[in-house]
DNA sequence: AATGAATGAGTTTTCATTCAT
DNA sequence: GATGAATGAAAACTCATTCAT
C-alpha cells in the first residue's frame, strides 16, 4: 500500500469510527476521544486528518453523498420507459436508505445542524443542493411520462417532484425514528402503487360534497 | 392577577424564552443562562419552575401537543362526509403547522433526541404516542370513506393511515429545513388533490412495461 | 400553651428535625428545605428560629450538652465511694452514649468541623469546655480515690484522667463507625475490669526483657 | 526522569496539594481550583489524573495507608518477647501518627464520610479492614504473651485487642483535635505503663463497695 | 410570624483543541 | 505523522439567604 492510500485508508478509518460514534451519542454527546479510540488511534491523530468536530461530521456526509449522486444519474440516462424508470429510482433511494442504516439517526442530527444557519452553512447548502438534484431528476422522468402518456397531462411538475421527495423524506423520518409500517418491499410495493395512482389516474368519481376533492372528469 | 395565575405566567414567561432560545441555537447550545435572560429573570428562578434543562424542552411539546389533540379529535366526530373530513382534518394540520412556527426548527432536535433513546424516554413516549393518534384518526376517516364508497375499497387502511402521516411529516421536514415549493395555500390544495386522487382513482390505464404499476384495470 | 412555649416547642421541632437530617446526610449534603420540611413548616420560618445553618448546627450540640452536665455533676457530689462514682460516672457516659444516637454521626461531624478554627470558633471553645469538665470531675474522684487508698498512689491525675477521656471517646469512636465489639453492658462491664485494675493494681510481675514495661514491684 | 516517573511525581504533587487544601478547610469547603492552584497546574489536569473530587480525597488514605500496613506486619515477625513488641508498635503507631501530621484532621472527615455509606463505600471498606489487620496483630501478640506468661492468662483476646485500638483511637482524636495532654514521648511512655499495668496485673486489692472493679484475688 | 419565590455566587465536571516531544 | 498531557472556557445545577407579601 502506498503512502498515500495508507493515510487514505486511516482517514476513512476515522470516518467510520465517527459514524458509529455519531450514531450512537449525537453530535454534542460524542466526544473526539471516544472517536480516536473506536479508531484504534490517538485523540491527536484525528486533528491530522480533520479540522475539527465539526468538519468530521459534515465530512462524513459530503462521503456518503457522492456515490449515491453517481448512481442515480446513471440510472435516468435511458429515459425510454418513464414508469419504470421512476420506480427504479424509488427502489434505488428505498435500498440506499436501508444501506446507510448507521448514518439513519445522523442524518437527523445533520438536518436540524443544517436548518441552524450558524453552523451549518456547509451542510446547508449540501441539503439544498441534493434535494434540488433528486427533484430536477424527477422532474426530467415525470416530463418524459407526460410525453409518452404515462402520466396525467396535467402535473405541475416542479409541485409533483417535491412532493414526491416529501413522500421519501417522510418515510427515512420514519424509519429513523422506528414509527410507522416496517419499512420492506411490501412497503415499497404499496408505496409504488400509491404514487403511480396518484401519477396515472386519468380522472375520477366526484366523492359527494366535495366536488373538488378528486381531480375532475374532463 | 391571582397568585396562582402570576406563577403559571411566569412559567409560560420561561417556555417562550427556551421556545426562542432553542430555535435559535438548538438544545446543545442553548444555556440555562440564556433562557433566564430571555426570561428576565434569574438562573436559579428556571429551575424554580423546571427539574432542568430536558424536562423544560419536553414540556415545550407535552404543552404544544395538548390543545392540537383535543382540536383534531373533535373535528373527526361527525364522519358524515369522510373526504370533506380528511380535507378538513389536513387543512388543519397545515394551519397547525404555520402557527407553531417557533417550534419548527426544535420539532427537528426533538426528533433527533427523542431517537436515542438513552436520554430520550418521555420524549420518545410522546412522539409514538401522537403519531399513533393521528394514525388511528384518519383510519376511522378512511374506513368511513370506504363504506360510503367515496374511497377506493381495495386500502389498506393501516398502510394508506401511514402513508398520509408519512406524507405530512415529510412536508413538515421541508417547510422546517425551508427547502421545497412555498408552503402556502396552493401547495395545500394540490396536495389534497393528491391524496384525493390516490384514494378515490377507481382504476387506470396500464402504462408501457410497467405493468403493476398503476392499479389494474378491472 | 403560652405564646412562648408554643415558640419553644416550634424551636426544638426544628432542632429535631435538623438532627435527623444532618445525622442522615452530614452538614454539608443537608439543605435547609430538607430541615424545614421534616420539621413540617415552610423554610423561611427556619431562619426566624436561627440565624444560619451554621447555628443551627451549633445549637444542636449546645443544647445537647448542658443537660449531660448537669447530671454529671451530680452525679460526683457524694465521693465518699471513689471506684463505685467512677464506675457509676463511666456507666452514665456509657448510656447517654446510646440514647444520644441519633447525634453518633453528627458528633463526628461536629468535631471534624471544630477542628477547623475558620468555621468552628463556638464549637471549638465548646467541644474543650466540655472535655475539660469531664477531666475535672475524673480528677476529683481520682484524687479522692488515692486518699482512700482505692487507687494506686503514684497516679498523675491529669494524665490518667486524659487517659480514661481518650478511652471513652476512642469507644464513642468506634460506635459511630460501627466498628469493633459490640457495645453492650458486657462490653461495659469489661471496660470497667480493665480500668480498674489499671487504676488498682499495686504492682505487677516484671515481664521477661521490658522491665520498664509493667509498674516495678516496690 | 523517564516519563512515567514524572507522571507519578505529578500525581503525587497534585496529591500532596490536596492533602493540604483538603487540610486547610475540609472536604466540602475544598475546591478543585484550590488543589490545582496548589499544585500548579489547571484544574482540568486534575482530571487527567483522578476522576472526582471524591476519588482524589479517597485516594489520599489508601496511598497513606500501605506502608503503614506493610510495616507493622513486619514488626510482630519475631514473637519472642510479646511485651517488647507490643510496645514496639505502639511506639510505632504514635511515630506514624506525628509523621502524618498533615492528615490529621482529614482523618476525622475521612471517618465522617465513611461513616456515611451512601458516599463512604470504598472509604468504610478501607476503614474496617484496617481495624480488622491492627486488631489481628495485637491479638497474635496477646496470645503468644499468654503463652509466655507474660500477660494475663485470663485476657479475651478480641475485646482486648479492641480496647486498645479504641485506646489510640481516642489518643488520635484528642491529637487531631488539639485536646488533652501533649501527646509526646512522656505520654507514650506513660500510656505504655497504663496498658501494661491492665495487661499484666496479675490481681489486684479489692476497694471497699465495689467488689467486683478490681480482679479478684484469688 | 410565616411563607416560598427569587437570587446569584459557587462547584464540579467535561471536552475541543493545542503543542511539546 | 503520532501521541496524549495540558489547558481553560463553559455549563448545568445547587442552595443558603433574603424579602415582599
Amino acid at each position: 500500500m502506498s503512502d498515500h492510500e495508507h493515510l487514505e485508508a486511516k482517514r476513512l478509518a476515522i470516518l467510520a469510527a465517527a459514524a458509529e460514534a455519531f450514531d450512537a451519542h449525537g453530535y454534542a454527546a460524542t466526544t473526539i476521544d471516544e472517536v480516536a479510540a473506536r479508531a484504534g488511534i490517538s485523540k491527536g491523530s484525528v486533528y491530522n486528518y480533520f479540522r475539527s468536530k465539526q468538519e468530521l461530521f459534515t465530512q462524513l456526509f459530503v462521503d456518503s453523498i457522492e456515490p449515491t449522486e453517481a448512481d442515480s444519474e446513471r440510472m435516468i440516462e435511458d429515459l425510454s420507459a418513464p414508469a419504470a424508470t421512476l420506480a427504479r429510482l424509488i427502489g434505488y433511494w428505498y435500498r440506499e436508505l436501508s444501506r446507510h442504516q448507521k448514518l439513519g439517526r445522523l442524518t437527523l442530527e445533520f438536518w436540524a445542524n443544517a436548518a441552524r444557519q450558524e453552523e451549518g452553512g456547509e451542510l446547508n447548502r449540501l441539503l439544498r443542493q441534493t434535494h434540488r438534484r433528486w427533484v430536477e431528476r424527477i422532474k426530467r422522468i415525470l416530463a418524459r411520462g407526460i410525453e409518452t402518456g404515462d402520466f396525467r397531462a396535467d402535473l405541475d411538475l416542479e409541485r409533483a417532484a417535491w412532493t414526491l421527495v416529501g413522500q421519501f423524506d417522510g418515510l427515512m423520518l420514519h424509519r429513523i425514528m422506528d414509527i410507522g409500517m416496517e419499512v420492506d418491499e411490501a412497503l415499497l410495493a404499496s408505496l409504488e402503487t400509491w404514487i403511480m395512482t396518484a401519477l396515472c389516474c386519468p380522472d375520477s368519481p366526484r366523492p359527494r360534497e366535495v366536488s373538488d376533492v378528486c381531480p375532475e372528469e374532463s
